[in-house]
DNA sequence: CAACCCTTGCAAACCGGTTTGCAAAGCGAT
DNA sequence: ATCGCTTTGCAAACCGGTTTGCAAGGGTTG
């Protein structure tokens, strides 16, 4: 059996609650709003007749005067990539502190896509959304116009001005460049995500940016580019081997890219850190369960989501027309074995 | 500017529409939900002018009344474990077929407590829940007395008879002993989790099992246990390297612990895996990226999700009074390189 | 003792839908 | 023309709260 249903009982309402205590219903309202004064002696009264009742305001009809869900949607592109599961957390984090709920929209195979999700969230009347995939802008739009918050995570949208919070990714570049010298390397190379978004063409910049401080020269060959994967970064680190002079330290936009950058070193016999510096960008979990374990940038998730569900919130409250915001989130280097 | 907000349209409501119709709430709630005939030309006629005002039900009137909120929890104790977003993933797809959405209450740091999260979620009336944690019997009393429907993940509760989906661990437990000895291994030992609770107890079981088909000796001390993490299966690697007869393969109750064993070996000079076989459980993400690529079996979290979130919703649709049924999901054999 | 203010409770309207009893209209059969 | 049946629309009650205008009761002050 699925268990006794008889001890089943069906949520007492207010007017119940009224009729026990011996008042009226807006008495009732009113010692759990605290909106108007209410006798010390009713409101004990009421309250134990509440607790008596087990009697917990219908979260609907609230919601249906209040014109609010209390509820903020997360909508994500692949949740099982471990940045996001992170975010989400500090995200939750944020709303907790608010008695705010986490709806959690993540498209994906087998899942309608962004804009259904955009519709739900709408009849939902969701309070907000925290937006961590890209191309949604028409999906935006229209959230704006539903009246609904709205805050962004890795990238904000050219478009659409909108609070948004987001590792300091071209600082990311430059600090990595920055570190690799400091050890002594003059030949560094990148291996950057694809170069047309945000996270990507970000990090470059902060390369050639670090590279320049550092008065070196960073020639076009030492720029590659991968797809994020293991498999682009081992493919493009070939590459770099190739060169007639090939780089002593690379800086690789993530940790998957660098591990298989370790891979191609490993496969050709290169020596790392010792012939090879290898740097990633995110801290996954596995950078530090390889060999040999990698120093990366560590990216944090948990406080990116935390800022921008305090954006979002910040938004929903305060006064409209406030200017867009773009908050940094600081990262920081992780020294392991790799560089 | 977050943006102008004159274009804020506030929702057009049911009198809105049945006014610019020249009809009656009725008739246009009516079409809407097509319980009663409406004529084909007033139907269409009030399609149209629900689609001009752009006007969508209120979700919360609609709840109110209907009693349900097309809503399912997920309660889980850490979204960062791995196996929890993919998990996630698979309920979703399953509450999608049927209008539902996914309400994420994720314990941790600077959150409340599971209990917390059942008050939120009764208050919120969510349609039911699927529970991902341990040790939360009363907080299930509690749902249940609520009239939410529950459904559980990886464990069920011996003094509450519910639905709930796992893996398969005896047999993953067996299924590891039976692979190595198939490779011509005798001496097997294994590194468990505690003892105390479900899955390590269900896959030391499963190993014993395992043995005793294959006609092997287990003798105690090839028995040890960790605690999940990459550092008690080292540890407990190292304990069974110190025996006077050290065994030629290990099954590891979960990949970090394997991770760990590696570790162990490497640092003693055992080659993986010609002097010694290591098995893991899960198939995390890192399980493909450590070297030797590490032998495991995988567990489809997302399946269980799937089908821990199908058993939810046929017994919030079904007759009250069913059995509460398990389902194993089954897991598959990943070799790699390190047995 | 009257005038006044505060505290506290009530009745009723409202949020935006759903549901039901009733009746008008349309139609064919007698 | 009348009867009976079906189709279709209306008014009103209801889901469970919140909010507001009003007034009764008590205490204080002149």
């Amino acid at each position: 059996m699925t268990g006794p249903l008889d001890e089943l009982d069906q949520p007492s309402n207010i007017r119940a609650v009224a009729a026990a205590a011996g008042v009226s219903k807006t008495t009732v309202s009113h010692v759990l709003s605290g909106k108007r004064p209410v006798a010390e002696a009713t409101k004990d009264h009421v309250l134990k007749v509440m607790a008596d009742l087990d009697f917990r305001p219908n979260f609907f009809a609230q919601a249906l005067t209040s014109q609010r869900s209390q509820t903020i949607a997360l909508l994500t592109q692949d949740i099982t990539n471990p940045f996001y599961p992170a975010l989400a957390r500090g995200v939750q984090q944020a709303l907790s502190q608010e008695n705010h709920v986490l709806m959690l929209f993540d498209a994906g195979p087998g899942i309608g896509g962004i804009s259904t999700f955009v519709d739900v969230a709408i009849h939902r009347r969701v309070d907000g959304v925290v937006v961590a995939v890209s191309d949604v802008e028409t999906d935006l739009q229209r959230l704006r116009k539903a009246g609904i918050a709205v805050a962004a995570v890795g990238q904000g949208f050219p478009t659409i001005p909108l609070d948004w919070a987001s590792a300091d990714d071209e600082l990311i570049g430059a600090d990595a460049v920055r570190y690799l010298h400091s050890r002594g390397h003059r030949l560094i190379a990148t291996i950057g995500g694809p170069s047309s978004i945000a996270p990507g063409s970000t990090r470059l910049r902060g390369y050639r940016k670090g590279m320049k401080e550092a008065g070196l020269a960073a020639p076009p060959a030492f720029e590659t580019e991968g797809d994020w994967t293991r498999e682009g970064g081992a493919a493009a680190m070939a590459r770099l081997l190739d060169e007639v002079t090939p780089p002593s330290a690379v800086f690789c936009a993530n940790d998957l890219m660098a591990i298989g950058a370790l891979d191609t070193a490993f496969s050709r016999g290169v020596a790392v850190p010792d012939r090879l510096a290898i740097v990633g960008v995110d801290d996954i979990e596995a950078a530090s369960l390889v060999r040999p374990a990698l120093t990366t940038l560590r990216v944090e998730a948990h406080e990116i989501g935390r800022v921008a569900a305090g954006l979002l919130l910040r938004g929903m409250r305060g006064p409209p027309g406030r200017m867009a915001e773009h908050v940094l989130v600081p990262h920081r280097l992780v020294i392991r074995n790799s560089a």
